[in-house]
DNA sequence: GTAAATATGTCAACATGGCTGACGTAATTC
DNA sequence: GAATTACGTCAGCCATGTTGACATATTTAC
């Protein structure tokens, strides 16, 4: 395992990905320095109303599937609930978020977006959506189909499901949507 | 540029990106998902170590370009230089990090990697170049160079050519080499 | 119908890793 | 010789993660 590196002249492919090192240490990089300019658009807006990423972050999933349980939330952020519970009262304090009484079982806490959460959600995604386009653009279309498998695939199995559910459920719902099934 | 979303009918396909809205989403979900799970492997690693993410950046990039400036460093973290102080500082005094003084210029205190530094770097690279090439062979190794454009182009065009930059010195350079030229 | 499990909230304390601002030293450049 | 540069450091603040403990309401299981 750990000779794995050395033991491969430059160049050369590797097994079945067909990644050389350096193109699967470039990837890893890239990793870093996408993500890194990927969030810095939101982040600048956020700033503006006293949020952070973690806010951004609750928003967006909220928005995403209205309803949803603070367990389900809690699954897709993987954090602690003391770690959301800050971030969720400052957003219902604000106006940004509101619960709903579970109907089937009361003691749920529904999340919804209020229409100034939606509003800031939609204007978080903007820059988002556009940098993906662009990039979309710049690479072709099938680049970025292929990114989309390529980055799903490096979730890791156990959450593959769970990741695969969540965006088919969107893509049948969608943003446009709004609701549930 | 501001109507392009709203004017658009669920699953058809947007200008010259080619991605739906729902694709659009999906990679921008992918981007929190695949990261999300990207960087647990390291993460595990390091808690062992007493460190953390920061840490893991900065063995990372010194190991890809030994005899880096600190500026350089903090250009591609793009973090303070106070913010870097305090994890180098523990990475020298524990000794996985070490510094000469440049030649050419004696202000400088190029970085370097110590065995143990290069041999955890190593530790924790292993696990993330396994994830990338596990997607890359489930993808296909071709979907996995698509990816690796398409991640190029999302990074903020003002910092493409430094990104490039570094990408293709250690494309030359690389691990191997582990020498400045 | 009571007991156990579940969904959620909250308090307190702590760690990591960002940030700003200020200041110091050595070396280089103008 | 003065200004700039590369780097280090001290002090304090903030955002966001953590653990552990405990409370409350509701549902489920026996």
């Amino acid at each position: 395992m750990a000779d794995v590196i050395p033991a491969q002249a430059p160049g050369h492919s590797n097994g079945a990905s067909g990644l050389t090192d350096q193109e699967t240490v470039a990837l890893i990089e890239l990793m870093f320095f996408a993500y890194r300019d990927f969030v810095s658009d939101p982040d600048e807006i956020l700033a503006q109303f006293g949020f952070g990423r973690a806010h951004h972050r609750v928003l967006h999933f909220v928005g995403r599937d209205p309803g949803m349980t603070v367990q389900q939330l809690l699954d897709i952020l993987r954090i602690t609930k003391q770690s959301l519970g800050r971030v969720l009262k400052e957003l219902i304090d604000k106006g940004y978020v509101y619960q709903k009484e579970g109907e089937s079982d009361r003691r749920q806490r529904l999340l919804h977006l209020t229409a100034a959460g939606d509003a800031l959600r939609q204007r978080l995604m903007g820059p988002q959506m556009e940098r993906i386009r662009r990039a979309a653009a710049l690479s072709g279309g099938g680049a970025a189909q292929a990114c989309r498998r390529t980055l799903y695939n490096m979730v890791s199995p156990a959450n593959r499901a769970a990741v695969r559910d969540w965006i088919e459920r969107a893509s049948v719902l969608g943003d446009e949507a709004g609701k549930r099934g």
